[in-house]
DNA sequence: TCCCAAACCTTGCGAATTGTTACAAAGGAC
DNA sequence: GTCCTTTGTAACAATTCGCAAGGTTTGGGA
C-alpha cells in the first residue's frame, strides 16, 4: 500500500528481468508479464499504480490496451517501445499514455520518469480528512456526509472504510479481493455478502439510483469502480 | 482556466517563435521569455499552468529555477534541453521536472506531452471516455449508450469490452483470434460462441437490422469490421 | 447487573449478467 | 443441386450481485 506497484508487460525476458531488478532496488513492488492476456487476467485481482507496456506485443494490439488501461484502470501508463517515430509517440500519448520511452533505454531514466509521474498528484495516499466529490463533502473526522445544500447525514465506521477506499482511488477498478484485504475482512467466507451490504448502504446514503448508479459502479465479475472527481483537503 | 497558459523560457528566438506558434495553434495561451530574470518577474503577476524551460540559460542556474517552479508555483515543468545525457535527464526529473525533452525536438511531440501532463493533473474533465459514431454516443464512464434523440440505454461491462475494441480500430478488420486475446478470452474452445453472443447482444442494443447490419459487419471466415466514423472526446 | 440501541454481520432469495448449448440460417466449394 | 463449415440467436444454466429481514455483537447508561 505504501510502496507503489509497478507492472511490466514485455515479451523479452531480459528486459523484464532488468526492469524488475532496477525497480525493486528503487523500492517498488513489481509484477511482470510476457503476454497481454496474462496481464489482463491479473488485472482482475490487482490494481497497479504504474503500468509499463511494450507496444510490440505478439498477442495484442498494444494501443488499444493502453487506451483501456488509462481509462478504466486509471493507472499511470508508460509505453516502452522500439518504435521511435514521432508519430508513434504522439498517438501513444494521445491515446492516454502518460509517458513514452523508446528502446534502448537507460534503467535510471525509467525510474526517474516513474517517480516524476507518481509525484504529480494522484498516487499520494491521502492524509486529509475531508473530501469533496460531485456535490458531496465527506467529513471523516466527524463521520458526516454533507449534502450539496448543507444537510448532513452521519455514516458509520464500516461505511467510512469503504468510502475512504473509494475516495483514495477514484476511477480505478477495485476488486473484491482487494476490498476484503483492505477492510480487514477475514479470508473468503461469506464475507463478500457483507461487503455487498456495506456498499448497498453506502449507496443509499449517497442517494444513488439503484437501477443506474452514477458514483459507485459495479463491474460484474471484477469489482467496483468509483466515478467521481475527488478533491481532498 | 479554460485555456491553459504555457510559458516558454528559451534564449534562442527561433525556438521561442516556433513554440509559440505551434502551441497557439494547439489552443494554448502562451508567454515567452528569453531571460530567467524577466521570467521570474512575470511570475509575480501570472500563474502559468505549464512552464517550458531551457536549461542552458546564460543568466541563471536552470535546475534551481526548475526546483523552485515545481515546489512553489505548483506548475507543470517541462525541461527542454540540448543536454541529452541520461544523467542530466535523471537529475532534471528528480529535481521536480515533470518531463524532459531533448533538442532537437518535434513540435507535435511537445504538444502531445503537454496535453498528457495536463490530462493527468486535472482531475475534473474526464478526458475521453466518450465516443461518438453515426448518431450514437457511447459513455464508457457511465456505461450508457445515447441515442440520436438523447435516449439512453445501459450496456454491460462485457458489452463495453467489445464496443471499445471496435471503437479503437474502426474500419479495420478484427479477427476472432484478436478479439479473444483482447477480451481476456480464457483458453476455452467454445469461447468463440460466447463471442458471437456478445456481439449479437451488442448489435441489438445498437438496433442493427440483422439482415443488413450497418455498423458491425461480419466478414465470413475472417472476423468483424466496424464501419462508423468514430470521434473520441 | 440488566436493558436498550446502534452497528454490523449472516441468511436467503430474487434479479442481473454472462457463458453454454442447440439448432437454424447463411456462405462457400464442388 | 449436395455437403460441410461458419455464424446468429433463442433458450437455458451458472455465476454473481443487491438487498430486505433477522440475528449477533458492542458499548453505554441507569
Amino acid at each position: 500500500m505504501t510502496t507503489p506497484l509497478v507492472t511490466i508487460l514485455d515479451d523479452e525476458p531480459e528486459i523484464r528481468q532488468m526492469l524488475t531488478e532496477v525497480l525493486e532496488d528503487a523500492g517498488f513492488r513489481t509484477q511482470s508479464f510476457s503476454r497481454a492476456r496474462e496481464f489482463e487476467a491479473a488485472l482482475k485481482h490487482v490494481t497497479p499504480d504504474v503500468c509499463l507496456v511494450d507496444l510490440s506485443l505478439p498477442d495484442s494490439d498494444g494501443l488499444a490496451l493502453v487506451h483501456r488501461l488509462a481509462l478504466e484502470q486509471g493507472a499511470i501508463v508508460i509505453i516502452i517501445s522500439g518504435r521511435a517515430q514521432v508519430q508513434d509517440r504522439v498517438t501513444g500519448l494521445e491515446l492516454g499514455a502518460d509517458d513514452y520511452i523508446t528502446k534502448p533505454f537507460d534503467p535510471a531514466e525509467v525510474v526517474a520518469r516513474i517517480r516524476a509521474r507518481l509525484r504529480s498528484t494522484r498516487s499520494a495516499p491521502q492524509a486529509g480528512n475531508t473530501a469533496q466529490f460531485n456535490g458531496w463533502v465527506a467529513h471523516f473526522d466527524r463521520y458526516m456526509l454533507e449534502d450539496m445544500s448543507g444537510v448532513e447525514t452521519p455514516f458509520s465506521h464500516a461505511e467510512s472504510e469503504v468510502l475512504r477506499l473509494f475516495l483514495d482511488r477514484p476511477k480505478r477498478l477495485i476488486s473484491r479481493a482487494q476490498m476484503q484485504e483492505s477492510l480487514g475482512g477475514a479470508a473468503g467466507e461469506s464475507f463478500d455478502r457483507a461487503m455487498d451490504v456495506r456498499i448497498s448502504r453506502l449507496r443509499t446514503k449517497l442517494r444513488e439510483d439503484p437501477k443506474n448508479p452514477r458514483l459507485i459502479k459495479t463491474i460484474y465479475g471484477a469489482g467496483y469502480i468509483f466515478l467521481g472527481d475527488v478533491v481532498w483537503s
